[in-house]
DNA sequence: TGCCAGGCCGAAA
DNA sequence: TTTCGGCATGGC
């Protein structure tokens, strides 16, 4: 099978699948990429610093070795999955809503995070707006992560281990502005820290049982523990329902939705559909 | 000022 | 089992 991806010289690689850093920087699924004035994106995962930007309509400036880009952004941006196939799968005369979004949002990748990070990401993100998420989720890492120092200079904080946030004075907790999701983050990384639960063994557990596993957290129903399933856990068919899909479903699908039409990526399309709303909502283009 | 944000917990029915 | 009030904080 042909790759989606080739690598160029001095960190160019050409991107053949459907590939868009803004669409997937607002997508609502990470909280740490940062825009560069220069149109780039600063990135940070699992300890490592990336700073990538379009060069062409195809080529993209990775600024890592080639070792770093095959050992880790390219599985970070699961460029071995092909999403343009994953559209196409959507049949225009059966569902127009999906269809136009996926069409609008093509672009879109769903990475694969840092399962204890989306993990504590999403604890904190309920009932917030995305930029006050990505604030509070910036001040813990420069509060409990590990201060480093990226090739270029450019200082930058590691997400926070369960130990460092259970280690975190009172005072320093509440600087992060997490309201009463304090005691939750601090509860699930007492959790984690202490091994009332094992994260890495949900990697081998069914969707079923990796949510019922996550809902016994303090902290943890049922939105949160499907965020961590299809973003931390990487199962594209779990199927969150926020606030925005309620609303979607509500007026886009009042007879209902159907899970088993477009099995097994039911996540991506879910995605696709949030995104898109929130578009046409930003620009008042519904009425609503 | 009031309402909302990628919701969850605990109590009441 | 479902429903509902309360919850911290900031942006509009």
């Amino acid at each position: 099978m042909k790759r989606n991806y080739h690598i160029r010289e001095n960190g160019v690689v050409e991107i053949f699948d459907d590939f868009d850093l803004q669409k997937i920087a607002d997508s609502g699924q990470c909280f740490r990429w940062k825009s560069l004035e220069s149109g780039g994106y600063q990135i940070i995962h699992q300890g490592h610093f990336l700073i990538v930007e379009q060069i062409d309509e195809q080529m993209y400036r990775f600024h890592c070795t080639k070792n770093e880009f095959l050992e880790i952004w390219k599985e970070y941006l699961d460029l071995e999955e092909n999403y343009r196939a994953i559209r196409q799968r959507i049949n225009k005369d059966e569902d127009l809503f999906l269809y136009t979004a996926s069409q609008k949002e093509a672009g879109i990748r769903m990475l694969r995070q840092d399962l204890w990070e989306i993990l504590i990401s999403f604890i904190i993100s309920q009932n917030r707006s995305i930029p006050l998420i990505k604030k509070s989720i910036e001040i813990l890492a420069e509060k409990a992560g590990e201060r480093k120092i990226a090739p270029g200079g450019q200082v930058y904080y590691s997400f926070p281990t369960p130990k460092a946030i259970c280690d975190m004075e009172q005072e320093s907790l509440d600087s992060c502005k997490l309201g009463y999701r304090a005691k939750y983050v601090k509860a699930v990384s007492q959790s984690v820290l202490e091994g009332e639960i094992d994260l890495s063994a949900l990697n081998n557990a069914g969707e079923e049982e990796a949510r019922k596993e996550l809902m016994g957290l303090y902290g943890v129903g049922r939105k949160v523990a499907d965020c961590v399933i299809l973003y931390g856990l990487y199962q594209k068919d779990a199927f969150p329902i926020d606030v925005w899909m309620k609303k979607i479903l509500s007026r886009e699908y009042p007879d209902g939705y159907s899970l088993d039409r477009y099995r097994p990526y039911n996540g991506v399309y879910q995605q696709y559909m949030f995104a898109y709303y929130r578009w046409l909502s930003a620009n008042q283009n519904l009425g609503l």
